[in-house]
DNA sequence: TGTACATCAGTGAACGCGCGTTCACTGATGTAC
DNA sequence: TGTACATCAGTGAACGCGCGTTCACTGATGTAC
């Protein structure tokens, strides 16, 4: 968190000062949320004069967007290690359900770990993160080659639709209703709900992944009534 | 939105200042949402000196609470308007399904309509809006006999529940699933995908609300398996 | 009905703060000859 | 190998701004006698 500020650098040049800055910025976001971060708070951190920050990001919105784009990227990050940490069930079926659930459930659980990232990522990032599988949407270039939250989730989809259990046409519906149950449950339990126990919690997150696998895999079983 | 000023006014004694902040702030919140309501823009709208706003509360954020509070109470205003204002279908079952279909589409386009009085009313209210019939929920004071948000999602599960379609066991599921769809639905259309185009937006809507139809109503015929 | 006085509701001016950004600058670095 | 010089990367000081809040105040109001 101390980073060597001018007395303490030896040299003049900081030699690697855009991506320090961008650290410094994720780690006031991780603590404080997107507003914690401040053009000049960051450059405290990193131990430079405020205004040789303009000689990486033309504004201080330039750098709030690629502390968005990193925390993005963590969230990807986490959500795939922990998806690589579950257990496969054998059954197929079973195990595309279940793969659904947990990227759902890492989605959630990274929002509780690191609110202040989770936030970040969000705020400045109106189509970063999206409907995936919308048209209009192209990938993001400077993601590094980090697997992006809407991948991980429409990847989920697909092996749900080859295993069966879900028809090629309802993919649509089944991003929506997937981004719309973690995003609720995330923004819910962070913003609105912070002081929950963890019990109620960890309820409401099994609840709403449960209802949410029943709602996806029926909608194969209700192809042919117009519900809506 | 011009209120008289101090030049304008007629009486050194504004007369009915506390509801005139409110009502300041509230349009402040309209157009640019929580971070709008700024003390020193509130009292300027009003025609008042600033520091005379700390007769009324004890700081800023008492203000801003009290916005929140009344944003919050013209989300449920408008839930009831419209959930009042779709025809029922004569059946009992499709007419509970629809009814809670309508009260979280109600809820996604306030959300649509009023960006800001919705990011208001989710902004410094942890526990206003919250899990309703979650244990420790006591019902707020100051409402005004104004109909509550999760007052309203709740009547709509009992509804579902007194048609056969929904097992009372099941309401904790079943709300917390409601509320992160219509939640996660509002939030994503709101801040990050602000510029989708209507009908890519209402598709996800109805898609949405589907999906978590479809899955609230397979409760009941799920009961016995363990998929949590 | 008239007057004294406590209380109420808002005023005016100032405070200190931290912010993003701009300016003209200087120390360090690397390349051409 | 040595030196001139353009370029790069960061410095230091200052700017104007709008903010929330505090202070001592004053005009208006209502109540008691």
């Amino acid at each position: 968190m101390t980073q060597p500020n001018r007395r303490t650098r030896t040299t003049y040049h900081h030699g690697d000062l855009r991506p320090a800055l961008i650290g410094a910025g994720i780690e006031l976001a991780r603590t404080g949320g997107p507003e914690a971060v401040v053009l000049r708070e960051v450059a405290r951190l990193v131990g430079v004069a405020p205004n040789s920050v303009y000689g990486h990001f033309r504004t201080l919105a330039g750098l709030k967007a690629a502390v968005a784009q990193q925390a993005l990227c963590e969230l990807g990050a986490a959500m795939a290690a922990h998806v690589a940490a579950v257990p496969e069930p054998s059954d197929p079926r079973a195990a595309a359900e279940l793969h659904l659930s947990e990227v759902g459930r890492a989605y959630v659980r990274f929002a509780l770990d690191e609110p202040g990232l989770f936030r970040t990522a969000m705020d400045g990032n109106p189509s970063g993160v999206g409907t995936p599988g919308s048209p209009g949407h192209e990938p993001d270039p400077d993601t590094g080659g980090q697997p992006q939250p809407d991948v991980i989730l429409l990847a989920a989809l697909d092996r749900l639709t080859g295993a069966g259990c879900l028809p090629p046409g309802e993919t649509a519906a089944a991003v929506v209703a997937s981004w719309a149950t973690v995003h609720g449950l995330a923004t819910i339990l962070v913003n609105l709900q912070p002081d929950l126990p963890v019990p109620e919690r960890d309820a409401m997150i099994d609840n709403g992944l449960r209802v949410l696998l029943l709602g996806v895999t029926a909608l194969g079983r209700a192809r042919h009534a117009g519900t809506s």
